[in-house]
DNA sequence: CAGCGCATTGACATCGTTGAACTAGCGGTG
DNA sequence: CACCGCTAGTTCAACGATGTCAATGCGCTG
């Protein structure tokens, strides 16, 4: 049972060369389909299974591609990860994850890497920034997550650009809209990522209501996205007395470190404190309250990006087209946790 | 850089033969300690890297070994893989994570189409119970996640036995101790899978305290790890007006959904119910109050598994070698959730 | 000093597949 | 009827590494 069938032994059972055989695997050249019958049949009677290593070496594809993120603890990236691996997209490929470990050399190492063993490459950026990662030199075709940088273009990286800002926007205005003028936000980070974004369309936001911004409700964290960061933001929020009416975090993942903190500390969720994450993680459906947040929709990210990739993967001038970008939307979806009238039991707005 | 860079042109830099190169490089056969530094200041010269599909091809060594488990949604399993990546047993190898979407056909597909592609295979069971899956061509050495059912030895079949048992005598030896009487439980499904050690966990607790075994006191769910199982599960418990003064769920993202019904429902955790859960997901610690738990222990499990499978990979002969079975320990964390006196911060008690 | 063993290195075939180039046959065309 | 174009299929080499085996040279033994 399939042990030492080559092409060679399907070829001689169905009376053919094993260039035949190969062009009925592979549906190149032509073929009767009398000729099709034949070679099927053999296959499906050895067991037979071609030998990637083989094809690979011969043709240089390897019908893989890399996904490159900073972890897989984060419910965001393993959710996004099961997109990847479940994206329609993908059928007929191998995923291989590759977690950087939110480490810039690890992340470094693991771009370097990718030279001959994939054919394309899904790029989370986390410790690196632009400046950092665009001279790397990406031997495949690359699809980034995050904002386009300008020199992105002319190196042929394809972006998928999420709708951070937006989404950021959408929440702070639902926020402002239930009267909230003090809005806290936790999860600042200096740098070109995601944060930098929502903390954008936090501001915009606020200036549309005409409501200034200040400095004293913004919380920076060392590491953006983990509950322990969400205790830690919120105990010094807290610690400074600063008065606030609501709390946005940049990741729900950090609002329910948040929760917690209020929770003990006698601060009622939403009604002394409007609270709101993002990423629409599963856990902010069952938080309690059930937390307003913003979905960024995992599965049109991963379809998009997979499309992006297949559509270099496959033709040989990939290197010459210039770098693409592609734009997803967002979800807003208001729960209990940010809705003093009783809420709906799940609201969305969507856009775009 | 990089680009055709082959064994043949490392040699010739080098004034060496092919062989000699492949000799350094793989550490095989003999070289003197010059020869080995030219070939190597060659490498770092030429920029230098393997082609993974030609040593394949010829050596049957991919480097890679495959993570069969149900999906990353879950953030034990997505923990999970992340030590498994992370191992240090794992250096030098890739990992290749197949997501089974929990679907019967699809572990079945999965696990019969590693014939080639990897030098093993860690595969952590769900749809499928012993007799279904024992029966498949493993082509690989194979390590599995689970209890070991007797024909497993033969086959030749590495398992890690994780305390899943022990851990819930331990969880509910400690509600026990609270002074709880009526446990309640979420999470049983029929089968081989965790949920029935579990449960032989919580019955033995029970009877060493001379405690009835209640039927109705036990919940059963379809999806025994998904947050709305917790939610559907508690729901179907409230209705059933049964009384209860704790509840165990076998996973804590099924406690976490269960936790938000009973807020929901004005049920003080731990006052009026102590709850626990199982797996220490992160989200354990930081849930309102912070869950206790039981951590299997994560990482120990991944680099047991990851040793066993190298300790195959390695040797010619591995397919006589009987199956080994390993187990691992637990620890039982205790926190707010069951505890009325107030409770430690983090309570430990450990198991082997 | 013949002969043996060992360390070091190389020549060559080979793993299984596919690209390039080629042949055979057949119907249609000017 | 010579020739063209097209389909169906073949032959052969090559992808880049490594296993096998042989060759070389050196030190040592008897």
């Amino acid at each position: 049972m399939g042990r030492g069938v080559t092409m060679s032994t399907v070829a001689e059972k169905a009376g053919v060369s094993t260039k035949t055989v190969s062009n009925v695997v592979n549906g190149t050249g032509s073929y009767s389909p009398e000729t099709e019958q034949r070679v099927r049949a053999a296959i499906e009677e050895l067991g037979y299974h071609i030998n990637p290593f083989a094809r690979g070496l011969r043709s240089r594809r390897t019908d893989t591609i890399a996904l490159v993120l900073p972890n897989l603890y984060q419910p965001f990236y393993a959710e996004f990860a099961e997109q990847v691996i479940r994206s329609p997209e993908t059928q007929g490929l191998k995923v291989v994850l590759e977690s950087t470990r939110g480490d810039a050399g690890r992340e470094r190492a693991v771009l370097s890497s990718h030279r001959e063993l994939v054919d394309g490459v899904i790029y989370v950026p986390h410790a690196l920034g632009p400046e950092q990662y665009l001279p790397l030199p990406f031997a495949r075709p690359t699809v980034v997550l995050g904002e386009r940088p300008a020199e992105a273009a002319q190196l042929g990286l394809d972006y998928v650009e999420t709708a951070d800002e937006q989404g950021a926007h959408a929440v702070v205005g639902h926020l402002l809209a239930q009267g909230r003028r003090r809005i806290a936000v936790i999860g600042e980070r200096p740098g070109p990522w995601a944060g930098a974004r929502r903390l954008r369309g936090y501001r915009t936001a606020l200036a549309e209501a005409g409501v200034d911004y200040d400095e004293s409700l913004v919380i920076g964290v060392d590491d953006a996205d983990l509950w322990s960061s969400g205790v830690a933001g919120a105990t010094r929020l807290l610690r400074t007395r600063v008065r606030f009416d609501a709390l946005f975090c940049f990741h729900d993942v950090v609002a329910v470190g948040a929760l917690s903190v209020l929770a003990r500390s006698g601060i009622a969720v939403p009604d002394d404190v409007a609270l709101a994450g993002f990423d629409d993680i599963e856990a902010a459906r069952f938080a309690s309250p059930p937390l307003t947040t913003v979905d960024l929709g995992r599965e049109s990210i991963a379809r998009t990006a997979v499309a992006l990739l297949r559509s270099r993967m496959d033709r040989e001038d990939s290197r010459e087209l210039p770098g693409r970008r592609e734009s997803t939307g967002f979800d807003l979806r208001v729960r209990a946790s940010s809705t003093t009238t009783p809420a709906p039991t799940e609201s969305g707005v969507t856009a775009r």
